[in-house]
RNA sequence: GGAGACGUGGCAGAGCGGUUGAAUGCAUCGGUCUUGAAAACCGAAGUACCUUCACGGGUACCCAGGGUUCGAAUCCCUGCGUCUCCUCCA
């Protein structure tokens, strides 16, 4: 969440950097209850310094002054009591209304409505052209045997699939290289929880306002929700603790299934594999002081646009624009892959900063190391989350049987996707 | 699914209903001692909020919420969380 301090320094600021995001954005509702607290607070601690004077006198009394003290005590304590629950509600309200504030972008982020108005930041090979019809990747999957939609649909419903045979191999291939890809680079590997609390989910700022957009399971009274992303389970790893500072940048990622409900989608990608209930993606997750961050940032994008790469895939990184950032975003780049059946770039990897927002929610904090003359204990603050995929496997699936396909229907593999899959270079058509 | 135990400071771990924001130990940070370090000794040190230009002052916080009481870390209820045993299971 964003800090509520900037409510009485910094409010007209605050509002017009919100407001980049939706010009309607009001805020009058969280700065009268920020008021109305502290209001609240002074009064309240003024009935707790006069019951707290009297109270001192209250042990070594004889029973007579106790008694005599008595209601004078009750009447305080009352009133009392009854501010504490004034203040209470307030606070609640005021955390409630903070939560489903948006994390506010940074000047540098773009101005603009919606996606339309991203800037293209740089470009990494041409689109693929053919001199043959191309086909799409449903095409190519069904005539190789690779992808079974209609079974999938027939147990599942739509938006599922089966991967099958070679079809499932190079999706693992795909999963292995990017693995072994991250691993190499030295960062961390997870292999979190896809089941979490809805605590959870508050911490990266996917509740309250984004319920629909998971699926919850219930187990008595329990509920816990499948992850959308792995960044849910890693970014909370370190909730509500306190991180040394020379401990920092920090660096995980994660290969996990993510589960998307996709409600409000309805007839969006409703072909294929682009956008599934359940799909597989790694999720590069860091932890890094304000200073850090900006370097983290590029980095994660770096890693992306180099798989992406490595795949021989055209693709595009563009920035996002004030309207098309997502709630709990500070800063963003999206990575967009070629898609020859689409004629366009699609998103494939998403790498986002945070600033101190998501830390705020979860409670994550570092400890800035003492300055070098200072004895004193520094004083912990948030840090910065970042996270970004890297990349979501599904669509780079799609995206190689799209661009390497060959005039005959074959599938040229990526050369460095062959040792993943047993050297074969080529996904060719069986007779069956 | 059945039975039980427990939630106190960075960690461990005390705490007759009233000078307990909280003993003690470890860890941390200063100082003394030492050529330097270790050890030993002395000392400092929680978080949030309100108030003050500042020094400072104040309030709250012993999982959360409610109750009993003049007064609750301490007693009572509820919720949440964690752990252990049995059962079941990849």
């Amino acid at each position: 969440m964003i800090d509520s301090k900037l409510l009485e320094t910094n409010f007209d600021d605050t509002l017009q950097n919100l407001r980049r995001r939706d010009p309607n954005f009001d805020l009058s509702l969280l700065r009268s209850l920020s008021f109305e607290r502290k209001a609240l607070v002074g009064v309240l601690q003024e009935l707790q310094e006069k019951r707290n004077r009297i109270n001192k006198g209250m042990r070594g009394a004889s029973p007579d002054e106790i008694s005599a003290k008595r209601d004078e005590m009750k009447a305080l304590s009352m009133e009392a009591k009854a501010k504490e629950e004034e203040l209470r509600h307030t606070e609640n309200r005021l955390h409630d209304a903070l939560l489903a504030t948006p994390n506010i972008p940074r000047e540098c982020v773009p101005q603009g409505v919606d996606e339309s108005d991203n800037v293209e930041v740089k470009k990494v090979g041409e689109p693929t052209t053919f001199d043959f019809v191309a086909k799409d990747h449903v095409e190519l999957g069904e005539s190789l045997g690779l992808l079974d939609f209609e079974r999938a649909a027939k147990v599942s419903g739509s938006r599922f699939v089966f991967l099958k045979g070679v079809g499932a191999r190079l999706n693992r291939a795909i999963a292995n290289y990017m693995i072994d890809f991250h691993a190499k680079e030295g960062d961390l590997e997870l292999n979190p929880p896809l089941l979490v609390r809805g605590s959870a989910a508050e911490g990266v700022g996917q509740l309250p306002k984004f319920e629909e957009g998971m699926f919850k399971t219930r187990r008595g009274d329990d509920q816990l929700y499948l992850i959308p992303t792995a960044e849910v389970p890693v970014t909370n790893y370190y909730a509500n603790e306190i991180l040394e500072e020379s401990s920092l940048p920090m660096r995980f990622f994660a290969y996990s299934q993510c589960f998307r409900s996709e409600a409000g989608s309805a007839g969006r990608d409703t072909r294929g594999m682009i956008r599934q209930h359940q799909f597989e993606k790694i999720e590069m997750v860091r932890f890094a002081t304000p200073d850090q961050a900006d370097a983290e940032h590029q980095n994660m994008v770096d890693r992306a646009s180099r798989i992406l790469s490595d795949f021989e895939l055209p693709h595009r990184i563009v920035e996002l624009c004030t309207g098309d950032l997502s709630f709990s975003a500070e800063r963003c780049f999206d990575l967009e892959v070629w898609l020859p059946s689409q004629n366009t770039y699609r998103e494939i990897s998403s790498c986002s900063t945070f600033g101190s927002y998501q830390a705020r929610r979860a409670k994550i904090r570092f400890r800035p190391a003492a300055a070098p003359g200072s004895k004193k204990k520094t004083k912990a603050q948030p840090l910065v989350t970042l996270n970004g995929s890297g990349l979501a496997v599904g669509r780079t699936l799609v995206a190689i049987l799209e661009n390497h396909q060959q005039a005959d229907g074959s599938i040229q593999i990526p050369r460095v996707l062959q040792p993943y899959m047993g050297g074969q270079s080529v996904i060719e058509k069986t007779s069956d």
